[in-house]
DNA sequence: GGCAACTGTTGACATTTATCAAGTGAATGG
DNA sequence: CCATTCACTTGATAAATGTCAACAGTTGCC
């Protein structure tokens, strides 16, 4: 089973190796580092709504989304909350990996995705040889690290309406700038990452109206960029991820 | 002024020289390279309420924890909120330091502090010589991710009330596991702490009284563990730290 | 001692957010 | 095509949390 998997990095079609050595995370370590890294992992798609990781699992891979998206996502007595969304390409729990510690997160695919996995030991041995794989990882750590401070100030310190507003600010940004763009999420999803109810989340919308902001699906016009700015005061050592 | 502060390791009587190289950071790393970093370092004493970093500012030290105690917070808007409690013997802001990036929060000393501070050149210059000093950060930056991670589950998955009553048992726990035990911090701060004003602190220390909770001033005592363990439903995903 | 200054508490009230229930509207599938 | 499902919305209400003001208890200081 564990063969038949296997990434073959030559001549595979859709492979993606060129485009994981480019990830900072790979770009800048040896070439027999990286292939060792390559030949230990494997790759295997996934239908959606697959949980890939169950919260308190030991950490025995490192994955790296291909393509698809992926829901990080926590339990805690009945309740849900969505912590972050993984896009390709990048890699996830990275910190369980590396501490062989258990996760602190459960992963499902939103949609149908391709994703490698490469054994947590083969990581931590390459971790030990390759001093630019180190920093990469060090510096990997760190931003997200910087990341969830971030998210903990918007938690903390904002009132749910602030965080759409600043939210909304992002997503434009990352989508180009234009007046009108998409969110990238169901809403029912956003919500949970902004620490909400859906039905507060669709409240939320209608009290951005008077700054200018119009819905039609998931479709999001911002009439006036100064008045929403206004009001949401978006802050770089918040927003800026 | 830099000579006459820089730390001598020999002779100084209340060097912290050896402790510093026991903390989990330090402890593995080469001789020499420890040498070095403390050769650069210096050490000063700071009263109580100075505010030693503000968000933003770009991040020239790491700062050890010799003595005293350090809040870590953070502002928007003409709110604030604790981030967390810095206690001896400790460092703080790592991950400024290794991605050479602004400050995402304030420090200021509670009490009288004694604070080394390596300069954060010095910091990553010896991490690439130094493997065992990359594992060490490594480490350390993946425990601190696991711990925001995990304070982002408490805010987010549970009420203030829920959140009050974890920390207590997380606080027992430190403290020895004694029934009677004390908070380590004025109530303002632990409400700043736990994500709720003051008045709500208050309250919520009344109504964990039908689960066995008596406050004497800073003095906690639970008189039914089993009650409030009932209550709070501590989970080692979110509360071991 | 007695007066500030400070921390914490309490009460009344407002705001924010969640919950529950019902409804709309679009997408899906036979 | 209709029926069903699903995501989202809306309304009514409740619960959680914050705000403001007043007050109590401590601490520190002259």
């Amino acid at each position: 089973m564990r063969t038949h998997t296997q990434l073959v990095t030559l001549g595979m079609p859709d492979s993606h190796s060129k485009e994981i050595r480019e990830l900072h995370l790979f770009s800048e370590m040896e070439d027999a580092h990286f292939q060792s890294l390559i030949r230990a992992a494997y790759v295997q798609n996934f239908p959606p709504q697959i949980e890939l990781i169950t919260e308190g699992d030991s950490s025995d891979f490192l994955h790296v989304l291909l393509s698809g998206s992926v829901d990080l996502f926590s339990s805690w007595n009945d309740r849900e909350t969505s912590m972050a969304t993984v896009r390709p390409i990048s890699t996830f729990i990275l910190a369980a990996t590396v501490r062989e510690a258990p996760y602190l997160m459960s992963a499902r695919t939103m949609e149908k995705s391709r994703i490698m996995l490469i054994p947590s030991q083969n990581v931590r041995d390459v971790f030990d040889q390759d001093g630019q794989f180190a920093r990469a990882i060090v510096d990997e750590l760190a931003m997200c690290y910087r990341g969830v401070i971030k998210n903990t100030k918007d938690l903390k310190l904002r009132t749910s309406l602030e965080r759409l507003a600043n939210y909304l600010l992002r997503q434009q940004a990352r989508s180009g700038g234009g007046e009108t763009f998409m969110l990238e999420a169901e809403k029912r999803r956003l919500a949970s990452v902004l620490g909400m109810t859906s039905e507060n989340l669709s409240r939320a919308f209608k009290a951005l109206r008077p700054y200018g902001v119009t819905v039609k699906g998931s479709q999001i016009t911002i009439a006036n960029q100064q008045d929403l700015e206004g009001f949401a005061k978006p802050n770089p050592l918040i927003d800026n991820r």
